[in-house]
DNA sequence: ATGGCCACCTACCGAACGTTCGGTTGCGCA
DNA sequence: TGCGCAACCGAACGTTCGGTAGGTGGCCAT
């Protein structure tokens, strides 16, 4: 099934050496991926991938900036019109891991291989770029809640990381078919980062699903990424 | 300095390629690090390693059996003699916590590099259980609170699979010369901790660091491992 | 019908990969 | 003085790597 999806001859070709591309470096990352297992996974030579991508980095490249805008373009859409500091975290924790159970191979990609790309490259530059601006949006909403007195918090850096970690470590073990819905799985989260934070909890505890990217090489639905974990 | 750390004739040349291996695959992953690279960074061929270590993924398999024994084994010492919940789940945070952040390059490749090795070969069967046999000491920590009302736990997986995140996640950002002292993060963590399982914050936050583990390979002091997180 | 172009192929390049083999060196010990 | 062994080295093994050059077949517009 998977194999028909990613052999479809219907489907664009640069899509499905797009999706390949996530499943096997999600998979097994960038390094131990190569263009020859690119290339068995959509039914072609070596030589034809390098038809559609110029280089293997170039081809990470692109996709770790889509799928940072990907998050920031829809992190904009989450937040517009939300203006108070606690409704905005719950939505930053909330979106964020949705995103990762929702799309956990690109998000593994986009998390884990940044150390990939050339440093100091103009990719490179590019993707922490990327990365420092969506991460402003976390910063921003806790000042903004301890300015307000919203919050009350020891280290404004440490809690941004421990709930960040907290929310992208969702791609790690979500399982669709396993024993938590996304939907507890936000509300717990929401309220463990507003507990963090020493606020009420929001009414809203998930961001509306339309509302998330939809990254198109992102393949469907359960595949092992990773050991199972127990109960 | 690391380069004489690391071609220092005194030291056992085992040890200086497994501190030189650590280094390596934490920086750059197991996939992307080859021998030849091992090699120019203790001053030998890649022959020479094939004298002190069987394959390349042996070695990957010995690091990783070691890390894991090392949190195993200290985790242990840390919550003996300890049976409150409370205290046991903070001392858990903690430790977990104080362990990344004391030794990033062993425990991002502890961590992260559990792909690297065959699948259901001996060595990876062993890496899941000794993993396992980790996570038994949370899980049955959280249980404990729970049955005696100690803890208030929407989803004990969840709550768990959180604060691990929020744990491992340590190794990935913190510096010795960073912003936050090691105490001040154990305290912030545990407070996050024990407010998601809407428990009072015991007295101890961090636990003796002489029980934690030493691992002879972890090379000293600041490295910089990946690209720096502004403020 | 035919010329052009897209999508892919076969075939190959130089380099690097993990690993092995057969020395050689130098130190400890009888 | 001589032997053995640990600790390497130089060179090479076969394989795989990312990437390239040039060709081929089919479809489409003229």
């Amino acid at each position: 099934m998977l194999e028909t999806y990613l052999t479809d001859r219907d489907a664009d070709a640069s899509l499905r050496i797009r999706t390949a591309a996530v499943l096997l470096f999600a998979r097994q990352g960038y390094a131990a991926t190569s263009v020859r297992d690119l290339a068995r996974a959509v039914n072609m030579t070596n030589a034809g991938i390098y038809h559609h991508v110029s280089s293997k980095e170039a081809l990470l490249a692109d996709l770790m900036r889509e799928a940072h805008r990907g998050l920031i373009d829809s992190t904009v859409r989450v937040l517009a019109g939300v203006s108070g500091p606690a409704e905005r975290l719950g939505l930053l924790i909330s979106s964020l891991t949705a995103i990762h159970a929702l799309n956990p191979m690109i998000t593994r990609v986009m998390d884990g291989e940044l150390r990939s790309l050339t440093p100091a490259s103009s990719a490179y530059d590019e993707i922490i770029g990327l990365r420092d601006a969506y991460e402003d949006q976390w910063r921003r909403t806790l000042a903004d809640g301890v300015a307000g007195g919203v919050f009350r918090v020891a280290d404004q850096r440490l809690t941004r990381l421990a709930l960040m970690s907290m929310c992208t470590g969702t791609s790690e073990w979500y399982r669709h078919d396993g024993d938590s819905s996304l939907d507890q799985v936000c509300a717990e989260f929401v309220a463990i980062g507003l507990a963090a934070v020493r606020a009420p909890v929001p009414m809203i505890t998930r961001p509306d699903l339309s509302l998330l990217p939809i990254y198109p090489w992102e393949p469907p639905d359960v595949l092992p990424l990773s050991a199972p974990y127990r109960s």
